[in-house]
DNA sequence: ACATTTGGTTTATAAAATAAACTACTTTAC
DNA sequence: GTAAAGTAGTTTATTTTATAAACCAAATGT
């Protein structure tokens, strides 16, 4: 047996989170993402940066009205590593 | 919603793998922990520390013939703690 | 006009994981 | 019997990550 190797950029809690939420919504802004994981906007907009060069989501830059406006949205490499991630932690935790 | 907290202790790959491969086996030693998780002995025994510490194992060290041998086996609280675990991520896992 | 809020980014600090080096013996080979 | 290599770890140093704090630019409220 013995255990596989987990994805490192998405064992990690926010980004799992950030995943976790993209892959259900599709697409998200950074005030909605920031909200629902309840998470720092520092913090957020470093894992959301991270996932990005990933190329695990597609971030969009625009303004809305007055206000810049940061969407997000997870690509098909994203779903496909989140699906390998959940695959693989599942090992771990039916022993 | 939202996202419920991970507890850090286990949200680690190594840790979690111990935890894991204790639950299933009841005790088992140094050597065979190093071999099935496929880590080096100076990350496992820093990891062992640690669950040692926040009490989800209990380790005991004796000589086996002349060679040193330590031994774990996971606690009540232990796999509590992992049960816990468990259903914290499968949120995360299932959007 | 000045303080506050919004929507972020950048930089600094703290915590974790990993790797490298070391200890203390034991076994094997000469 | 002694030098070299292996076993079973621990300790310390380095790298990576996560988090927090500070900052920026524009908008809004008083």
């Amino acid at each position: 047996m013995g255990f596989n190797q987990l994805d490192p950029l998405l064992h990690s809690q926010l980004r799992l989170a950030v995943m976790s939420l993209l892959i259900s919504v599709a697409t998200a802004d950074f005030v909605y993402i920031k909200e629902q994981t309840e998470s720092t906007a520092g913090n957020l907009s470093v894992q959301l940066d991270k996932l990005s060069t990933a190329g695990y989501i597609e971030i969009t830059k625009q303004f809305e009205g007055k206000k810049p406006k940061t969407t997000c949205k997870v690509t098909k490499k994203g779903v496909d590593a989140f699906d390998n991630y959940v695959k693989e932690i599942q090992q771990y935790l039916k022993p």
